[in-house]
DNA sequence: TACTTGACAAAAG
DNA sequence: CCTTTTGCCAAGT
């Protein structure tokens, strides 16, 4: 078993995210090493389909706030659940992304 | 073991 | 503004 589980992290990070609120990629990344392992997070969230217990993936959007993965969750299920939460989602785009963006960097490092 | 793919991001053309 | 390229790391083939 592997020490650092990169996956492990991120998982941490999403189920702290609160509701109604998002976050990116790229700050998930940033926050748990460099920015460039954005990608490394978007395989997490695939993966966090059959991860145990399941992460509020619907929750992390790449940074323009685009609903980038929603197939992934089946249809419009991540929409309607980020809109079930008080997020205004249009055309795969949450909207006032920057005011309700939560930047685990920001909020964690209390 | 090597190559390809991917829920990203930033830069270049 | 849109398309292409590069970088990063992990997993699948």
């Amino acid at each position: 078993m592997p020490d650092y589980n990169f996956f492990d992290n991120v998982y941490d990070v999403v189920r702290q995210i609160p509701k109604g609120r998002v976050t990116s990629y790229g700050a998930i990344a940033a926050y748990l090493g460099s920015k460039q392992s954005s990608r490394i997070v978007g395989y997490a969230m695939m993966a966090s389909g059959t991860a145990n217990p399941p992460v509020p993936a619907q929750r992390v959007v790449n940074k323009q706030g685009l609903l980038t993965g929603k197939f992934h969750f089946g249809g419009d299920t991540m929409e309607q659940m980020l809109q079930n939460e008080s997020v205004e989602v249009i055309d795969n785009q949450v909207q006032n992304f920057k005011e309700i963006f939560w930047d685990p960097a920001i909020e964690l490092a209390l």
